[in-house]
DNA sequence: TAAACGTGAAACCAAAAGGTGTTATAAAAA
DNA sequence: TTTTTATAACACCTTTTGGTTTCACGTTTA
C-alpha cells in the first residue's frame, strides 16, 4: 500500500490463499500470535507478511495490540459475516434448483463411495 | 465437477465487485442472458463484461451455449459452495446462531463429503 | 549507554488485473 | 449479395498486487 487508504474489503482479503491460510492459522491456533510466529509457516519474508497481516486489518479481519516490542495479531471473523450474507443469496438459488444439486451430489458420491 | 484446474478460483472470482453484480443479475432474472443484455448493467465496454464473464467462467461460475449469433450466460452457482465450506470452518467463532438455509447446505453437503 | 531484537515503512520491481479501442468472424436482415 | 448485429480475439495501456531489500524506530537486554 504506497500511499492513500486503500480499503480492502473481506472479499479482497479473502481472495489470496496465503491470507486464507493466516485466518486459517490463526484460527487454530485461537490464541493472538505476533508478525515473526506467523512468517514461520510461510515461505515469504516477513515484510511480505505485514503487508498481507495489513490487508486483512484494514478488512477488519484481524487486529492487533502491541506487547512490548512485539505486535500480536488476532483473528476477528466477524467481517466474514458479510461474505456469508453475501452467500445466502445463491443459498436460495440453490434450494430453487435442488434437483439438478441432487443429481450433482449423487454422481459426485458414486465417484467416491463405490467400492 | 467444480473448478478444476482453472487459472481463476471462486475466491478471486468473487473478489470483483462488478463480478459479484453480474452474478446477482444472473440470479435475479434466474434465466440465461447474452452479453449485450448483460453490458447493459455496467458502465464499462462490452470488452471488459466479456473479461468477466471469461474470469466466471474459469471459476466455474458462469457457463454459456451459443443461440444464433448471441451468446447466452447462465449462472452456475456449485462452486460457491467451496466458498461456503471454507466459511464454515469459522462458524464457531462468531455466534452461532445461523441463518437456516446455510444449516441447509451443510446438511446435505455431508452426504458428499468427509462429514 | 550500547547492542540486539521485533517490527513498520520506504523504495523498488515484475506480473497480473482491469480497462480501452480495433479488428475479425459468424449470423440475421435487407 | 450486402449490410448490420453480436460477440470473440488481439494489441495495448495504466493501476494494483505480491514480492523483495534496505533502513529507521522503539523495546528489551547486556
Amino acid at each position: 500500500m504506497p500511499v492513500a487508504e486503500a480499503r480492502y474489503d473481506v472479499f479482497q482479503a479473502v481472495a489470496d490463499s496465503t491470507r486464507r491460510s493466516m485466518l486459517t492459522l490463526l484460527a487454530e491456533t485461537d490464541t493472538e500470535l505476533p508478525i515473526s510466529r506467523i512468517a514461520e509457516h510461510f515461505p515469504i519474508s516477513r515484510t511480505a507478511v505485514n503487508k498481507h497481516l495489513h490487508v486483512l486489518t484494514e478488512a477488519g479481519l484481524v487486529s492487533n495490540r502491541k506487547v512490548g516490542r512485539e505486535t500480536r495479531y488476532k483473528l476477528r471473523p466477524d467481517p466474514l459475516r458479510d461474505l456469508q450474507r453475501w452467500l445466502t443469496y445463491f443459498d436460495r438459488y440453490w434450494d430453487n434448483k435442488l434437483i439438478a444439486l441432487k443429481a450433482f451430489v449423487e454422481e459426485d458420491d458414486s465417484e467416491r463411495v463405490e467400492g
